[in-house]
RNA sequence: GCACCAGUAGCUCAGCUGGAUAGAGCAACAGCCUUCUAAGCUGUGGGUCACAGGUUCGAGUCCUGUCUGGUGCGCCA
């Protein structure tokens, strides 16, 4: 813990339901899958500081018609060997392959359906290749989510429900709300409104993802009794929440105001969405390792530099291959620090148009220029007892006296966050401390500038410094947190 | 056709719920490393806040309409 908590409780003995992330299976995690990642995380964060109780559910796509197509395209042309040691980049080749197989024959759509019927079913080898699909996807999820510092509190997607979903149809019915439209059953919407219906079973029996919704929606009402649920899931989604939302006012269940979707724009590569089966896709891990060499590259060429006093203006010529694991490990981080930085910065709605230059981009409004301020009160901490002969841990439990005009710009910004951090759970937009963040690194940036904190002739004023530069540190620290990014030390 | 969302500097965006001369970053240009990390700091140029009305003492912010763009619209999830 660093520290007292910088906000204030206010949502102590309230629990917060969240779901979010909640990827398709068999399908590498992709800048598309950041964004609900990114931003339910930095809520799950916002709102637990805050003192609410969180429980975080990753709402895996782990059923449907998708899974019957992986069926069949593992019994057409699947190896065991090759899905054993590739796990799921050989299940999204055999993903794609079957849908540009079933473009030129449509009886393997058809096939796709069966086998998913069969899955339903309880069919045992459906059932077996899909419980090895979905055990090599989560094995890749849980990797990619340990990068990310992302945890949950449950995976039950949407297979979980499909045992539940009986269940809320027949309440729905029994609540006389029903009716059958071109042999499905749907739930009409208000009188007046010119939303389509809401469809709760197919014609052909099957199960549809409101259906499942709905039963998800019930079991979570009964398991967590929440006092606020969220689903971070993409805009394009909005009229399925309104439709679910809708029919739980009309069943009278007076909880449904308590739940609330919040979206998000797209992340698009040169103006389109991104789609794993026509290939044009970023993966997360590529951009990854991009922003992680960069950042080695730079932090040894940073190195040289110090060593040789030579004015080193041209960047020196680095080995990468030389770092040590401390310097990959915090390099990784950084790495990390500006993917999710640059996620969260602009307000969720907004579509981003995929670039490498803006995301490895080093300056300016950035996770790194956080990272860089933060390690850099670290690097005075590390000088400063030596120099100066006071204690760190004495001045941090004195209260400062404040006597130069700089220090209070410098407070005033981190006196903001317990208002921000409110605002930002009310609104469910993390960019506000993003943007927070951004104006308090750059106002320490310029005390940095002018203001040297060790003064060896001047105890008084190394002392005040300190204190400033202490109090900026925590803040910096707890915000980058906020966002769910590790501060680092050292750069 | 209907619904939802958006439109602020060349580009990417803030603008915390109506308050004074609209703010950042990127890009461009000009400066700043013998002193705590230059992944930084300072400065310059750049805006009819899509358009038209309305409410108000006051509108980028609220209302109406128009235009432009994006997304969605029962048997995918």
């Amino acid at each position: 813990m660093s520290g007292t908590p910088l906000v204030d409780d206010c949502g102590r003995g309230r629990t917060l339901v969240i779901d979010f992330s909640s990827p398709n299976i068999a399908k590498p995690f992709s800048m598309g899958h950041l964004r609900s990642t990114s931003i339910g995380n930095a809520l799950s964060r916002i709102y637990a500081a805050l003192g609410w109780k969180v429980v975080r559910i990753n709402h895996l796509g782990d059923w449907g018609t998708q899974f019957g197509k992986l069926i069949c395209a593992f019994r057409l042309w699947g190896e065991r060997e090759r899905l054993e040691k590739e796990d799921i980049a050989y299940l999204m080749e055999l993903y794609i392959r079957f849908n540009d197989a079933a473009k030129a024959d449509p009886a393997l759509d058809d096939a796709a359906r069966a086998a998913f019927k069969e899955l339903e079913d309880g069919g045992a080898e459906a059932r077996e290749l899909w419980q090895v699909f979905r055990d090599a996807s989560l094995r890749e999820f849980e990797r990619i989510y340990g990068i990310l510092d992302v945890s949950f509190d449950s995976f039950a997607g949407e297979s979980f429900y499909n045992d539940k979903v009986d269940g809320a149809v027949r309440t729905i019915m029994d609540a006389g709300l029903a009716s059958t439209s071109e042999g499905a059953l749907v739930v009409e919407m208000d009188e007046g409104s010119k939303e389509p219906p809401c469809m709760i079973r197919k014609s052909d029996g099957a199960t549809t993802y409101a259906a499942r919704d709905l039963a998800a929606l019930f079991y979570r009402q009964k398991e967590y009794a929440f006092d606020r649920l969220l689903y971070v899931v993409g805009a394009p989604q909005s009229l399925h929440f309104r439709q679910v939302f809708t029919v739980l006012r009309k069943l009278g269940l007076a909880w449904h105001e308590r739940c609330q979707h919040i979206p998000f724009g797209q992340v698009l590569l040169e103006g389109e969405m991104m789609s794993t089966r026509r290939g044009n896709v970023i993966f997360l891990e590529d951009v990854i390792k991009e922003a992680e060499s960069r950042a080695l590259e730079k932090m040894l060429a940073n190195a040289v530099s110090d060593d040789e006093s030579g004015s080193e203006d041209s960047a020196p010529s680095v080995d990468i291959s030389q770092a040590t694991d401390e310097q990959r490990a915090r390099a990784r981080i950084l790495a990390v620090s500006s993917i999710i930085f640059f996620d969260l910065k602009n307000g969720r709605i907004k579509d981003v148009d995929f670039s490498w230059d803006e995301i490895l981009n080093p300056h300016g409004e950035t996770g790194i220029y956080l990272q860089y301020a933060h390690a850099r009160i670290h690097g005075i901490m590390r000088k400063f007892e030596d120099r100066t002969g006071l204690s760190i841990d004495e001045i941090r439990r004195t209260t400062p006296v404040i006597t130069e005009d700089a220090s209070w710009p410098i407070f005033d910004a981190i006196s903001l966050l317990p208002d921000k951090a409110a605002y930002a759970a009310e609104n469910n937009e993390p960019p506000v401390i993003a943007r927070w963040l951004l104006d308090l690194a750059s106002a320490f940036s310029t005390y940095y500038r002018a203001n040297k904190v060790i003064n060896e002739d001047n105890p008084a004023l190394s002392r005040e410094r300190m204190a400033v530069v202490l109090s900026v540190r925590e803040a910096l620290a707890q915000g980058l947190q906020l966002l769910g990014i590790r501060p680092l030390d050292r750069m």
